[in-house]
RNA sequence: GCCGAGGUGGCGGAAUAGGUAGACGCGCCAGGUUCAGGACCUGGUGGCCGCAAGGUCGUGUGGGUUCAAGUCCCUCCCUCGGUACCA
């Protein structure tokens, strides 16, 4: 258990991804936690005081599967779950620290959830409105943006298609947020992580620029038709507009004649906007409203088009079309023939070549054409020219758009976070009113009951659902949707540090001495939600003067994903699941833990095949051996001319390997790390029966073995060292109270090399010679091998090329 | 399409301030040990030619830079992850 009030040490927040109690322990979770464990364990022996808790994202969905199944409530199923992961994670023989543990569906844990939630309401930045949002019917559970997945949009969890639902739901205002999330200023998290979030978030600038309705017969003209472009200094090839099918206007300007194609294709939009509308090969599809829009650059009225391929959701839900630099509006503008006319012209092209397909590249030397005052410009001067005019004369904006929306936390479920607002029914009513804090936590009812036609059980469970207002004490209903599980993952960090108290979400104290995390370790799979949201609500939390920092974890690893020995990825319903029980129980853990590191780069994973682990089981068993039994009774020793020398190579050797093994703990580099030791057992192996083994050196190689070994294998170590100790007499202490050793830069430096000789650039002798040798006595040395000689026979040396300490070139002719 | 990661023996993978390609392990082959099997130990193991010494080719493709390229530059191909008509 980690003194969390100990300031004599440098402290280290190690952290890992909390698990959801699924049930067993698979080995994926072993891919995660014991190098994590082995990350904690070294620097530990680096005199850290370490703080390495673990709990368990408690909420949510496979429990609420089980009840459904089973008839057992979520609470029941979870926590018996709990209780044999905590079980199954002893065997690991990680150090988790216990006594910090949080379970997320345990009202000490989610009280919180609400008293935050109450916060960010009282900041403006949780709020509830209605919207068109993404509806999972198997799960019959509102989803994020970010938890709709693919080209197919399908839910994160079961891979059913989700559907779109107007429904009124709460959201968090991550988008207040977007660009300062873009910024990973003084953070250290992979590149592939950054991207993606970057991506996520989707920053464009551009801006809005307003047309205005040309009157007609049927429509007086002069209604607002804002459009978002990039693109700006393209308006001159603005040659149609298109509107989303659901854009507010389209109604009100649609030409009376027009209105039953107009009527049809709306229609139809909303019929198919489920599958085929986002297919992105489909061929372009719109109508005409029968009204124009004037250019507010050159007043030249052009036709209003709707089409599904402008989405409502962004930018304005409108679009000023210019085929001639846009792929989507070329190809609408070749289906439909409207005008094409080119405004940006490549260097070395004259102003109106024959225009085929878009030109949409954006180099320093194209420039702007057909564009009347501003023909000549460059496209970058085109754009500020064009954006300064128009919002000089009010007809635009420069403008940024996110691509990235609000965080939709509200569920339909009854296995998560109640929200903690009421409804009052008073007369007058007074509306929406926050549960008062002294009121929380809002509890889950322990009685509901599921219904087989499916819906959210806390809508019929009185004893929740009826309550009174807070403000007028008249009758009320409590909401009844629950919070996003990742809701309770966006601050979990912080509680960790104090899981018990009582009287605050986050002890303000530690916080301030603990947080930032110092490393993070976890899968990719969260890179847009949990280490999206995460961000937000530590940046949130930090307007609200609730934190003291902006960013929640300084490093960040990335491990792989060990997949099924399918390639796929892990599930219960694939049946390709392994359980590390059975290996454990054979090999024992710390193979499993070695042969996990021993595979490749901790961050690529990869498909599962247990038939290397006879490698590290048996490398175990050398280091057993060498420790153990150094000299043998098999065969006969071997004799050692100079076993003086012998005795140093070993040292020498034993020092590299110290010195690359620290090297590698920094990269987490495990399969190097392994290997290395796996030579320096290798060569104890070879010298085992013969005089060098009872030696000093073999002594001190044995025990930086040991030692080295301490934190990847802490079982075969501490036994190992156990016995090492009773032999030498001295008292019991633990290998993983001692200091991680420094190596003797004095023992890593070699006292003779083999330096690699080239001829053309080919590999013809190594030269045994002392190391730092001056140019010409290495030349000497070089000159005088035969191999060399029969290489230079009839040549012409034409140049010497010394790489000290690395090898000579010898070039000829 | 765009963004990101990657392509090295039969397999997992080593090696990038350019400098001995294939560390370490699996598998396989041979030998030792064993009644036998297993386990363990020793040696071998990129392709081709050769008894060997040695030679030669070789890091997805094709070019380039360099005394020297898996590593740097350009072209193309493929695999995986993310995204998906985002204006």
């Amino acid at each position: 258990h980690t003194d969390l009030s100990d300031t004599s040490r440098p402290r280290f927040y190690l952290l890992t991804m909390y698990p959801y109690p699924s049930g067993d322990l698979h080995i994926g979770h072993w891919y995660i936690c014991t190098p994590t464990d082995a990350i904690a364990r070294y620097h530990r022996m680096n005199g850290d005081n370490v703080f390495f808790p673990i709990g368990f994202d408690a909420f949510g969905l496979p429990a609420e599967n089980a009840a459904i199944k089973s008839g057992v409530h979520p609470a029941a199923w979870t926590m018996r779950n709990v209780q044999n992961m905590r079980r199954q994670f002893r065997s690991m023989g990680a150090t988790f620290d216990w006594a910090s543990e949080v379970v997320t569906c345990q009202p000490d844990y989610y009280r919180w959830n609400q008293w935050l939630f109450l916060r960010l309401l009282e900041a403006g930045l949780a709020y509830r409105k209605m919207a068109a949002v993404d509806w999972c019917p198997k799960d019959q559970v509102v989803l994020a943006r970010e938890q709709v997945e693919g080209p197919d949009r399908v839910c994160w969890r079961c891979g059913t298609q989700v559907i779109k639902r107007d429904l009124e739901q709460w959201f968090f205002r991550i988008t207040s947020y977007a660009d300062e999330l873009l910024d990973f200023e003084g953070i250290d998290w992979p590149e592939p992580i950054r991207a993606m979030q970057t991506n996520w978030i989707g920053r464009s600038e551009g801006a809005e620029v307003v047309f205005l309705t040309a009157p007609s017969d049927h429509h007086e003209g002069g209604e607002e038709l804002r459009v978002f472009t990039t693109r700006p200094d393209t308006l001159f090839g603005a040659t149609f507009m298109v509107l989303a099918p659901e854009h507010p206007l389209v109604e009100r300007v649609t030409a009376p004649d027009r209105t039953a194609d107009v009527d049809a294709y709306v229609y139809e939009t909303r019929r198919r906007s489920e599958i085929e509308r986002l297919s992105t090969d489909r061929e372009k599809t719109g109508v005409p409203l029968g009204t124009d829009a004037i250019n507010p650059v050159n007043g030249e009225r052009i036709p209003i088009w709707i089409a599904d391929y402008v989405l409502s959701g962004y930018g304005t839900g409108a679009i000023m079309a210019v085929p001639a630099h846009d792929e989507r509006d070329y190809e609408f503008a070749t289906r439909f023939g409207l005008p094409i006319r080119r405004v940006i012209a490549p260097a070395g092209t004259s102003d109106d070549e024959i225009v085929e397909g878009a030109f949409i590249a954006h180099t320093p030397d194209e420039r702007v054409v057909n564009s009347g005052p501003y023909s000549g410009m460059s496209a970058d001067e085109g754009f500020r020219r064009i954006v300064a005019d128009l919002e000089s004369r009010d007809q635009g904006t420069a403008t940024v758009t996110y691509r990235i929306r609000d965080w939709l936390i509200s569920r339909q479920r009854p296995w998560g976070t109640p929200i903690p607002v009421v409804y009052c029914e008073g007369t007058p009513s007074c509306g929406i009113v926050p549960v008062p804090d002294d009121q929380l936590p809002v509890l889950l009812p322990d009685d509901f009951q599921y219904r087989p036609e499916g819906g959210n059980p806390l809508t019929w469970t009185d004893s929740f659902y009826r309550t009174t207002c807070p403000r007028c004490g008249g009758p009320a209903h409590r909401e009844t949707d629950t919070m996003d599980t990742f809701v309770d993952s966006s601050w979990y960090w912080w509680r960790y540090l104090s899981p018990q108290a009582t009287d605050v979400a986050i002890d303000t104290d530690l916080e301030g001495t603990w947080t930032p995390v110092d490393q993070y370790t976890g899968g990719a799979e969260h890179a847009v939600m949990h280490l999206l949201y995460s961000r937000f609500f530590t940046k949130a939390l930090n307007d609200l003067g609730i934190v003291h920092e902006r960013e929640p974890f300084k490093k960040l690893f990335n491990q792989g994903q060990i997949l099924g020995a399918d390639g796929e990825r892990m599930s219960k319903s694939r049946g390709n699941v392994q359980d590390p029980g059975e290996l454990v129980s054979r090999y024992g853990a710390d193979a499993v833990r070695l042969f996990l590191m021993f595979m490749g780069p901790w961050d690529q994973g990869g498909p599962w095949s247990a038939s290397g682990i006879e490698g590290v089981h048996r490398f175990l068993r050398r280091v057993w051996t060498v420790v153990l039994d150094p000299i043998g009774v098999e065969g006969e020793p071997e004799r050692f001319d100079d076993v003086w020398a012998a005795e140093r190579s070993l040292l020498v050797a034993a020092h590299r390997t110290l010195r690359d093994v620290t090297d590698d703990h920094a990269g987490f580099r495990w399969n190097t790390m392994v290997a290395k030791l796996m030579e320096l057992t290798n060569l104890l192996m070879r010298y085992r029966g013969t005089a060098v083994a009872g030696s000093a050196g073999w002594d001190e190689a044995t025990r930086l073995l040991l030692l080295m070994l301490a934190p990847i294998a802490p079982h075969v170590s501490e036994e190992l060292w156990s016995k090492r100790l009773e032999v030498a007499g001295v008292m019991w202490r633990s290998i993983h109270a001692e200091a991680w050793p420094p190596f003797d830069p004095a023992l890593v430096v070699a006292d003779s090399i083999e330096l690699p000789v080239q001829v053309n650039g080919k590999l013809r002798d190594l030269v045994p010679m002392a190391p730092g040798l001056p140019p010409d006595e290495i030349e000497r040395l070089v000159m005088a091998r035969p191999k060399v000689q029969a290489n230079l026979d009839g040549l012409t040396v034409v140049k010497v090329v010394h790489v000290p300490g690395r090898l000579v070139n010898i070039v000829v002719r």
